[in-house]
DNA sequence: CGTTAGATTGAGCGCTATCAATTTTTGTGG
DNA sequence: CCACAAAAATTGATAGCGCTCAATCTAACG
């Protein structure tokens, strides 16, 4: 919890970008050079941007929980993507001319708003760098493909169970969870607007895995009880995340 | 039908990647050179290629229908992607070295094995292809984000016509549904494990569209018989599909 | 110590799943 | 061109997971 104040950038995204390839100490030092660009605050609830506004810049999450999400015309909402602290929001969404969804701040965030240039030259001059955020890039894309897996033929048991367990190792992958427990600001409604169910349901099958002995959830945080039932209750295949480094090889907990 | 064989890789591509920049002759010459890549050929029901594998080629479809799939242990499998002709089944995805899902052919599917320092050349040669392929990438990802609130939040009315629609205009993109009726080649089974749901749902939700006179669906064939009361019904936002070109306004059927 | 957001509980319902059979279509060989 | 086999579509009956509505309880905050 206190960790997670002490998170700056070239901690998360440098440890981040570490796993998809060996960063020489230049290539940290411009990571570095990001935290020149200014730093904004939203506070918990408010959007970072809005469907339909035109980006003018990428979103680096400093600290604190965002979501990407989307809303249907009869106000039903559905959370797409969560970013923790060294998460991108929208690396190259400013591409596009009008954003086809928002993001939401959940906690209070903290984050640079990078001018595009700023990329541009990045990439361009630490070509590492930029192979490092285009598989990052990937890596959100088949985070987004095994959602599409997890709502289309998960059951609210093992989809509470596989968010908790892929955030679980996003955050630990951040060294913010070393422990087990670590902060999980969303609500409950959050948590029903990411899972596709409803806030009553996901309160009763929050109150499963806790009788189980799963999940430790309280107050905002959340202690990953027995990660080896939680895991396979959910069915989990690491393998979605690519946290194995290139040339290394990981035994996935699975 | 008949025209679906005739479709040529320039026909598609390019008039796919001309929605997003303009391509100068020249552009299009480099597209067509692509067609001098071996082009292979996978009976329907076959994988191009499957979760784990090694990609090693990028895949450009020529002809038929693909799908990216993914299966949980307990035998489930989500379809959590479509290609027709003209798209890239794995632009990116090479540079990942595990592929964490499959890619299956629904029709008969040609596709050019393209190998990759092919596309590294062209995007260095021709940067406005370049840029119309991130674009593209762009599309798919906002895609991806439509269903999964598709998935979480839309019932199955909502979710196949959603799918409908989407694909009509895929479809029309490419210029192989001018009237309305297009080649479909998904089985009901396919539907259901694209949209989540049992194949005997699928097929009674069917039935109900067809009996309201929106849709016609018949050996491998949609028609689309009413495409505003579809698009209302499925709460269409045209938005996510960003098809009209940079610079240029589209009124959006929704 | 109100005030309010969030969490929790209860009862009843309905959308979709499940199981199992039947019919229709498609494809293939005689 | 017909017969047969296999795949796909369709139908019926029943069950259940998750939704809805509504109330209550608890925690956070000024």
């Amino acid at each position: 919890m206190e960790t997670s104040m002490t998170m700056t950038i070239d901690h998360a995204l440098g440890r981040k970008l570490e796993r998809f390839a060996r960063l020489s100490e230049e290539d940290h030092r411009a990571l570095r050079r990001l935290r020149e660009a200014p730093l904004r605050e939203v506070e918990p609830r408010a959007d970072l941007i809005a469907e339909g506004d035109e980006p003018a810049v990428v979103r680096l999450s400093e600290s604190g929980w965002a979501c990407r999400y989307k809303h249907l015309p009869n106000g039903r909402r559905q959370i797409v993507g969560l970013f923790v602290p060294g998460d991108f929001c929208d690396l190259n969404v400013y591409i596009l001319r009008h954003l086809d969804h928002s993001i939401g701040a959940i906690s209070k965030v903290r984050y640079y708003a990078l001018p595009p240039h700023m990329i541009e030259e990045l990439v361009h001059d630490r070509p590492r760098i930029g192979k490092a955020l285009l598989w990052n890039e990937l890596v959100q894309a088949s985070i987004q493909r095994e959602w599409l897996l997890t709502l289309g033929q998960r059951n609210a048991r093992e989809r509470l169970a596989n968010l908790f367990v892929e955030m679980f190792h996003r955050v630990r992958s951040i060294g913010l969870a070393g422990d087990g427990k670590f902060e999980f600001p969303l609500t409950q409604t959050d948590l029903a607007d990411t899972t596709g169910m409803t806030p009553v349901h996901t309160n009763r099958t929050i109150q499963e895995l806790r009788q189980e002995g799963l999940i430790d959830m309280d107050r905002r945080h959340l202690g990953i009880c027995d990660l080896a039932a939680l895991s396979r209750l959910a069915m989990f295949n690491a393998g979605y995340l690519h946290l194995d480094r290139e040339g290394e090889t990981l035994d996935a907990a699975n």
